[in-house]
DNA sequence: ATGACTCGCAACGCGAGA
């Protein structure tokens, strides 16, 4: 069995001693992180190397930034998502290890709607169905997780009716989700439970987590061949509970051998 | 309550997050 993890960590800096005490004890083979808020010259290696992570990581000053640790070597790397080259916003990092095609994502917010942020989300959105259709054109098997920032329908947000008009929910974002499954990806913790409203992001204010007014966007997209071997998919609330937590808890998959 | 937390920043309040 290998198990893949992703997290959007809110700041690696802030958060390494909670990752290193999940990592210790979840013991995941490989692991999708966003929001590292880092340059790369900046990433916590020797720790994660500590752990017997190999890591790999793309950054930049304040925002973004995304990496992937693994137990074993990570191959053929790619850090950027094609189909733009004037975008230097470090959202995208793809690689190979355990057999595996797996890619660490940070799709844009896009909020606020009327802004540019919102046409940046749907054109970067666009671009990871037309590269999504050539990894699966591979037939090999590909894991593209991370924070997508969309909640795929009103049964992953606590307030519907709130979201209505937000970047995360709006149709023209459901709708370019639907796209990219539509291709043939499988979202694995959907296809492995049927229950509404529960989540992986709760906003720091009003005591969102002790109210469980969360939203689902931190998810896994599978390939056929990835989806045949899908034995479990679970969010870990437990790290969202610790002191100085990330707002994102973990979503864990496992792959038969 | 155009609010609330938390992060980074050549910072000492602001932009961004979702």
């Amino acid at each position: 069995m290998v198990k893949i993890a992703t997290w959007n960590v809110n700041s690696i800096k802030a958060r390494l001693p909670n990752l290193l005490d999940w990592l210790e004890t979840a013991s995941p083979d490989v692991v999708l992180l966003q929001e590292l808020k880092c340059v790369e010259e900046n990433f916590p290696r020797r720790e994660l190397e500590a752990l017997e992570y190999h890591c790999a990581a793309v950054g930049q000053k304040s925002y973004n930034g995304v990496a992937i640790l693994s137990k074993q070597p990570i191959e053929d790397l790619v850090g950027r998502l094609p189909g733009e080259p004037e975008d230097e916003q470090a959202r995208y990092l793809e690689g190979s290890t355990f057999g595996l095609r797996v890619a660490a994502l940070y799709l844009p917010n896009g909020n606020p709607v009327q802004s540019e942020k919102y046409p940046y989300k749907l054109r970067w959105m666009a671009r990871l169905e037309a590269h999504a259709r050539t990894l699966l054109e591979s037939e090999r098997p590909v894991l593209l997780g991370g924070d997508y920032n969309v909640c795929p329908s009103d049964d992953d947000v606590y307030d519907p009716e709130g979201f209505r008009n937000d970047a995360l929910c709006r149709p023209e974002s459901r709708q370019a989700f639907r796209r990219l499954v539509n291709l043939g990806l499988t979202e694995a913790w959907r296809a492995l439970h049927a229950t509404p409203h529960v989540y992986s992001y709760w906003d720091y204010t009003a005591r969102a987590f002790d109210n469980d007014n969360g939203l689902r966007i931190d998810h896994f997209l599978l390939s056929p061949q990835a989806a045949d071997r899908l034995a479990t998919c679970e969010i870990d609330r437990e790290p969202r509970g610790k002191p100085k937590a990330s707002d994102h808890t973990p979503v864990v998959c496992e792959l038969m051998a």
